[in-house]
DNA sequence: ATGCCTGTCTGGGACAGA
C-alpha cells in the first residue's frame, strides 16, 4: 500500500499535475495540503474520474488539506486538530481507508519570527502533539503525513545550507524541540528512516534557481506508528513532479507499506 | 539583504507562502 503526501500549492491550478502525477505514482492514499480552494470548489469529480475518492477542508484563498484514496471512499474520522474552538485554518484532516488511520497536516509555517504567526505555529504544533500521542497508541497502522514546515536538522540531508535560513521559523530551536517531541512518542520518520544522510529535499522556492541548484529543505514528512513501520517496505520522493510546467514548489513525497 | 516567484481574490495590488 503507498501512501503519499503532497502540497499542490492551489488544487485549481495545478489539479493537471495532480491528476498526471496520481495517474503515474499510482498513490493508494494521497494526502493533500494548500488546496487554496472553498470545499464547494474542490474538484471532486475530476479527481473521481481519475479513480479518487476524496474529502477534503477547504479554505477560501489559503490553506485546505484532503485525503484521497484510490478505487474507495475515505472514511473522514476528524477535520481539525481539538483545543482550540476559535482556530479557523483547515489544516488538519484525518480519515480512515482500509483499517489505515491517516492524517492530512498542514503545520503553520510561523513566519516572520518572533510573532503572533510563530507564536501560533507552535501552539499548533504542540495541539497536534497532544492529539498524535492518542493516535501512536492506535492498535492499528497509523500514518501521519503532510507539510510540516519543519527542517528536522542543519545536516544536508536535511537543507542544502542552512546559513540564508538561520532566523527562518522553519528552522528555529523551539520548531525543532517541537518536532523531536513528537518523534519522541514513538513515531517513525520513514524517509528519514530509509535515507538517512541523503538528500531528500521535499520543498524548491520558486526563485533564486533554487529548484536548478537542488537548493531543496525537506519539509513533508510521513510519520508511522509501530504497526505501520513494522510494515515499512520503501519510501522516497517524487522529484520529477518539481520540475514540471507550472509545479507546485513541493514535490510530493510517500511511504510502501507491505 | 531581500518574497527575488507564484497563487488567490480581485479587478491592481495586497496577502500568503517558506
Amino acid at each position: 500500500m503507498k501512501i503519499a503526501t503532497f502540497n499542490v500549492n492551489g488544487i485549481t491550478s495545478r489539479l493537471p499535475r495532480v491528476l498526471e502525477w496520481l495517474e503515474e505514482s499510482k498513490p493508494d492514499i494521497a494526502c493533500l495540503q494548500e488546496l487554496k480552494t472553498s470545499d464547494a470548489t474542490f474538484p471532486e469529480q475530476a479527481l473521481k474520474d481519475a479513480g479518487y475518492g476524496a474529502v477534503w477542508h477547504g479554505q477560501k484563498g489559503f490553506n485546505g488539506v484532503a485525503v484521497l484514496a484510490r478505487g474507495a471512499q475515505p472514511q473522514e474520522l476528524r477535520r481539525g486538530l481539538p483545543g482550540d474552538p476559535d482556530d479557523t485554518h483547515s489544516r488538519y484532516l484525518e480519515a480512515q481507508v482500509d483499517g489505515l488511520v491517516v492524517a492530512s497536516i498542514y503545520l503553520p509555517n510561523g513566519n516572520p519570527q518572533p510573532g503572533p504567526k510563530f507564536a501560533y505555529k507552535l501552539a499548533w504544533f504542540e495541539r497536534l502533539n497532544q492529539h498524535a500521542a492518542e493516535l501512536f497508541q492506535r492498535s492499528g497502522p497509523v500514518v501521519l503525513a503532510g507539510d510540516y514546515n519543519v527542517v528536522p536538522t542543519n545536516d544536508v540531508g536535511d537543507i542544502y545550507s542552512p546559513k540564508s535560513w538561520l532566523n527562518d521559523a522553519l528552522l528555529q530551536p523551539e520548531t525543532r524541540a517541537a518536532w523531536r517531541q513528537l518523534l519522541a512518542q514513538g513515531w517513525i520518520d520513514a524517509i528519514h528512516k530509509l535515507h538517512g544522510a541523503a538528500p531528500m529535499y521535499t520543498f524548491w522556492d520558486y526563485f533564486r534557481n533554487r529548484w536548478e541548484r537542488n537548493a531543496g529543505l525537506r519539509i513533508d514528512h510521513l510519520l508511522l506508528n509501530a504497526p505501520a513501520a513494522a510494515r515499512l517496505d520503501s519510501a522516497g520522493v517524487d522529484r520529477q513532479v518539481r520540475g514540471r510546467e507550472k509545479p507546485s514548489d513541493h514535490a510530493p513525497a510517500w511511504v510502501m507499506l507491505e
